[in-house]
DNA sequence: ATTATATGTGAATATCTATTCAACTGTCAA
DNA sequence: TTGACAGTTGAATAGATATTCACATATAAT
């Protein structure tokens, strides 16, 4: 993508430095869905529905009751969660056990600890 | 922490796995924070200012530039970047230059960018 | 000194989103 | 069939937040 695509409402100062910088940009669907991403894992709810998760899958109700919030919030929180394919279900007569779809989520989560740890 | 802090709508159907779970839940601040670092994550803007600075550091029209943003939007970002310990800045005349101060920025990066590949 | 430029910032607006509430579906048991 | 329970969902509300605008500050150049 060039630059003259775009309005900004200053002179460029460094031409080399912005001209080499945008041919090396990712595509714009790219950023979009790694905005995306991190912004499901940006809620406490959900961070403690994924630690929650990690340890063990589980219905509704005992999510609810571990984190000290009602069905409702819980079951809408796990729709957006499982909207984004970071956790997947099962269903078992009346429950519905969820459990983490995506591999990746752990890693994140680890290195997301190592970062808040380090900045103590 | 105990569930009987909380009010929650529901029975626990599963008290061993609800028990379990919560005795190994980690502290309130650390999905606070957790969650926190994440929502920085979060957003197109500052996930393509980061992209752009893993490059190189960049003064604040020079970024504008490269995402085609008014300086000021840019400014606001970068304040909070900054504030959030991800970037840091140095002066030099009239232009400040921004950078990289979190080194697990890249590393979560590079999986998410590995999760949103594995799901096309 | 004056002007131009680079950046910062508070207030306002528009948009997004988490939770609550109320109703609903589906399943099991009596 | 009736009642109880697990879970879902749309609408409403309240709170958060990204960008714009207008202005302020700071530095360099003339």
């Amino acid at each position: 993508m060039s630059r003259n695509e775009f309005i900004c409402d200053c002179s460029v100062i460094h031409q080399d430095v912005v001209d080499r910088t945008i041919k090396n940009m990712a595509e714009e669907d790219t950023f979009n869905k790694l905005a995306e991403f991190f912004k499901i894992l940006g809620d406490t709810t959900r961070v403690k529905i994924l630690f929650a998760l990690d340890q063990n899958e589980m219905c509704v109700c005992d999510i609810a009751n571990v984190l000290g919030m009602s069905k409702s919030s819980i079951s809408h929180q796990l729709g957006t969660l499982r909207r984004s394919g970071i956790v997947k279900c099962r269903k078992s007569g009346k429950e519905v056990f969820y459990m983490l779809d995506d591999n990746h989520v752990k890693e994140v989560f680890e290195i997301g600890v190592e970062h808040i740890e380090h900045k103590k």
